[in-house]
RNA sequence: GCCGAAGUGGCGGAACUGGCAGACGCGCCGGACUCAAAAUCCGGUGCCCCUCGGGGCGUGUGGGUUCGAUCCCCACCUUCGGCACCA
């Protein structure tokens, strides 16, 4: 037989499935229903890097690849699709530095990661395939903004927002980490914009609810409720009475209200002004807040309270007292109301506050969890006290019951180029008019600098700036800013299931057919991000009627880091190891099995070049063995051999390994193991039935060597043939191994008949010459403890 | 600080539901083939003791439950992740 050549057996396999189309997977007929048939197989999409594909992206698609391909040969119709994240800053970024438009490069680049992708062999439907970059992509992405906005979820207005001074643009909070850009590094400043948003916020509780209905991994829904972050509690008002004014804040403790000593707001709120305008102590206050408020983010943090007093004093709507009001860093501006009332006692912040600047400490519950010096509420335990206080509160019109959230509005517009414009025109008159359907997409438009300097790149356009207002047709300006790439990714999924539709962004019936999906894998670095807010966008359109379910992704799975030498894999460190090279270098197939031999694939795991040479000797042991086989009679049917049983036992473990634990690492061992085994016993009459086994079960992992070598068994189209089923009668044991122990320790190991009875196995075990050494005629009978099948432990 | 996940040979890992710890692979050791090397093939490989028949120890540490614990419970240590002035 001929030597195994990874290079030509899989361009010749890639060159086949091409020809026939052998991934692309029709639409269902119109009047045909969602049943059990259809999969969605779904990995997160690529940003199309200048460095193309990475290891993680080896071990996502290839994990895909193994579901798709198992889906497919269990008869499901798998649709398995792949597009790019196209927009966003490097392209732009690299534009500015080497030249050219991002577009260009952008192009360029998914030109080669699909080059890759091909030449890695996945199984992807690339008639399907979309970009976020394409006018004929984000024109629905604009289109589904209107939709938005028309509902009152996209909505423009000032308020406090992450600024990444290096980047020049607005960030979301999910993309602040440790108060520093998650892309530059750079320490991020606080600046008040008028910023675009999405309601998130009015999903909070549904969010939150329906992590009950998706089966994803806890960890991933613990972060989500974590950032969701709800917590009850009461809104209980304070009352300033020389300005007429009621103070609402936020508390989860209202069974402390009567040790509530002082009052405290925060330095951005409009409350500083309205509290000490025209006051002597006006220019003091103020200064204070201005300094206080423009710290960064991050040393704010970290600083001790400082605070300011204003003057002014709040009544405690308990008991009528007057406590002062002060402004200090440590009240955050957007979570609540801005503003607290402080209990010293019972909170460490308002202690620590209080020590600093001399203000009273009141004790409000006693060291038996009652409450005291609470007037009528003394000796109620303090949850019950909550609720009496709560309860009295909502009778006076002092308060209410009330929930508070963590999560903000999603901040989406970027004061960047490279993005999906938002389609509006700003009215003098009319206000924010949005661009009608009609005139979609409204198009990038080409600028001579994309480095924004001061106002975002659009603006220096002109001719896409100055525009008639659609409704009045006065003087309008057109926004200027871009959309969040986190925006194009919040549909994709949807577009896949009907990608070349120019009527509307997604056909319902399509997307309610192959939605949602069934698997979907990606990293859980996108827990809160894009998880986050594509459940939000499905739950939105699912509201206005443009689909049919309320959540996008029903079975959710991250892969793990791939490190090497223990840490991630970077071009900086110099340790990248890339998908080209170990093409070049081992064949696709070898690559394919290694990044799932490494390990859990939900773990890290580390790469090392010598265990994926360990592979390539596999794949040609396979091929030897195999090719051996192939010159042997077929075995006859229901050949009942020991290397047959071994094959239907491999079979077992395969299909339920992928099928049901979804695990990937030891799908292969147990190939191996029969490989093994084959090749000990040539001569076995069923030697080429565990051959043909051994190729079929390896096949979503290898699938260009074993398509070669099915054919070389006289088969073809091993890709379309189904799954190999175990039989139930060569799985049956004849004889089984009975371990045996005493008191617990392995003293001996017997073959013995399957399915005997205790009773027969207690004698059995009795009868043991090692077992009897050990039991060395101790007083009395042994108490036995048995597994059938398996063990029997005696006990003296 | 609070919350969560994970710790198994020289290395990656396996052991699915409380029942033989270390499958499979890497590495290493020995042998075959070779003038030699590479490749390939065969055998060995947790640690310690040994009269070579076997014996003891062993899944981060200490305890507990159980006839029996890598697996369940408690405490601690280490690593990784989430949140972090959230009222």
């Amino acid at each position: 037989m001929d030597e195994y050549d990874a290079q030509t057996i899989e361009t010749k396999w890639q060159a086949v499935w091409e020809a026939e189309q052998a991934f692309v997977v029709p639409d269902p007929e119109p009047g045909e229903a969602a049943d059990s048939d259809e999969f969605y197989m779904l990995e997160m999409l690529p940003y199309p890097s200048a460095n193309g594909l990475h290891m993680g992206h080896v071990l996502n698609y290839t994990l895909g690849d193994v579901v798709t391909h198992f889906r497919r040969r269990n008869g499901s119709r798998v649709l398995r699709p792949m597009g790019y994240d196209a927009f966003g800053l490097p392209a732009e970024n690299a534009a500015i530095k080497e030249g050219g438009h991002p577009r260009e490069i952008t192009d360029r680049n998914i030109a080669s990661i699909g080059r890759q992708m091909r030449r890695m062999g996945w199984a992807i439907d690339w008639t399907r395939e979309v970009s976020a970059h394409q006018p004929s992509y984000y024109r629905w992405t604009q289109w589904l903004f209107l939709k938005f906005f028309e509902h009152g979820l996209a909505y423009r207005k000032g308020a406090p927002v992450n600024w990444c001074p290096n980047d020049q643009t607005v960030l979301s909070n999910e993309h602040v980490i440790d108060g520093r850009c998650e892309r530059c590094g750079a320490v991020v400043e606080a600046r008040i914009m008028d910023q675009w948003f999405f309601k998130i916020t009015a999903y909070a509780d549904e969010l939150l609810a329906d992590l009950d209905t998706i089966d994803w991994p806890e960890r991933t829904k613990k972060i989500q409720t974590d950032w969701i972050g709800r917590s009850e509690g009461a809104e209980v008002l304070f009352r300033v009475e020389e300005l007429d004014l009621d103070i609402p804040v936020f508390t989860t403790r209202a069974d402390t209200l009567f040790g509530a000593t002082f009052f405290v707001v925060a330095p951005e709120s409009p409350l500083v002004e309205q509290l000490t305008a025209g006051t002597e102590r006006y220019e003091q206050v103020i200064s204070y807040a201005r300094i206080a408020a423009a710290r960064p983010r991050e040393e704010r943090e970290t600083r001790e309270k400082t605070g300011v007093f204003t003057g002014r004093y709040a009544t405690n709507p308990v008991n009528g007292e007057q406590i002062p009001i002060w402004v200090a860093d440590y009240v955050l501006m957007d979570y609540g109301t801005g503003a607290i009332m402080a209990v010293p006692a019972h909170d460490e912040r308002d202690r620590e506050f209080a020590e600093r600047h001399g203000l009273p400490i009141v004790d409000v519950v006693g060291e038996d969890g009652r409450l005291i010096q609470s007037e009528q509420f003394d000796g109620l335990p303090w949850e019950e006290g909550r609720r009496a206080i709560v309860e009295w509160l909502s009778g006076q019109g002092k308060g209410k019951p009330a929930i508070n959230y963590r999560l903000r509005d999603w901040s989406f517009s970027r004061q960047r180029y490279w993005g999906c414009p938002i389609p509006v025109v700003y009215c003098d008159e009319c206000g924010i008019v949005p661009v009608p359907e009609d005139e979609l997409p409204v198009l990038l438009p080409e600028v001579d600098n994309y480095r924004p300097k001061g106002e975002p790149p659009l603006a220096s356009n002109p001719d896409f700036v100055n525009v008639p207002c659609p409704r009045c047709g006065g003087p309008g300006r057109r926004e200027t800013e871009t959309m969040d790439t986190f925006v194009d990714s919040s549909w994709y999924f949807l577009r896949y299931c009907d990608p070349h539709d120019e009527q509307t962004a997604f056909d319902r019936r399509l997307v309610d057919y192959w939605m949602p999906i069934d698997q979907y894998v990606g990293g859980i670095d996108h827990a809160k991000g894009h998880l986050l807010y594509s459940r939000f966008f499905v739950k939105v359109l699912n509201d206005i009627g443009l689909l049919g379910f309320r959540e996008p992704f029903q079975r959710l799975f991250h892969q793990g880091w791939v490190k090497q030498g223990g840490s991630k894999m970077s071009k900086s460190k110099g340790n990248v190891t890339g998908p080209d090279d170990l093409i070049a270098q081992y064949g696709a197939d070898a690559t394919r099995l290694y990044i799932l031999f490494l390990g859990p694939a939900d773990q890290d795991m580390d790469w090392t070049p010598e265990g994926v040479e360990g592979m390539v000797r596999f794949v040609r042991r396979l091929w030897r063995v195999v090719g051996d086989a192939a010159q042997r009679e077929p075995s006859p049917e229901g050949v009942d051999t020991p290397l047959a049983r071994k094959a239907h036992e491999t079979i077992a473990r395969v299909t339920d390994d992928i099928g049901r634990r979804f695990v990937f690492n030891t799908p292969t061992s147990a190939v191996m193991e029969l490989v093994n085994e084959l090749s000990r016993a040539p001569e076995d009459p069923a030697a080429r039935f565990a051959a043909e086994t051994a190729v079929s079960l390896i096949q979503p992992y290898a699938p260009h060597v074993a398509e070669e070598l099915w054919e070389r068994l006289g088969h073809e189209r091993l890709w379309t043939q189904p799954w190999p089923v175990a039989d139930e009668r060569l799985l049956q044991r004849d004889t089984v191994q009975l371990v045996l122990q005493v008191n617990g320790k392995v003293r001996d190991k017997i073959e013995v008949p399957a399915g005997l009875s205790e009773a027969e196995l207690i004698a059995l075990a009795k009868a043991s010459e090692k077992v009897q050494a050990h039991l060395n005629g101790g007083g009395g009978e042994p108490r036995a403890f048995v597994v059938p099948d398996k063990l029997v432990n005696l006990v003296v």
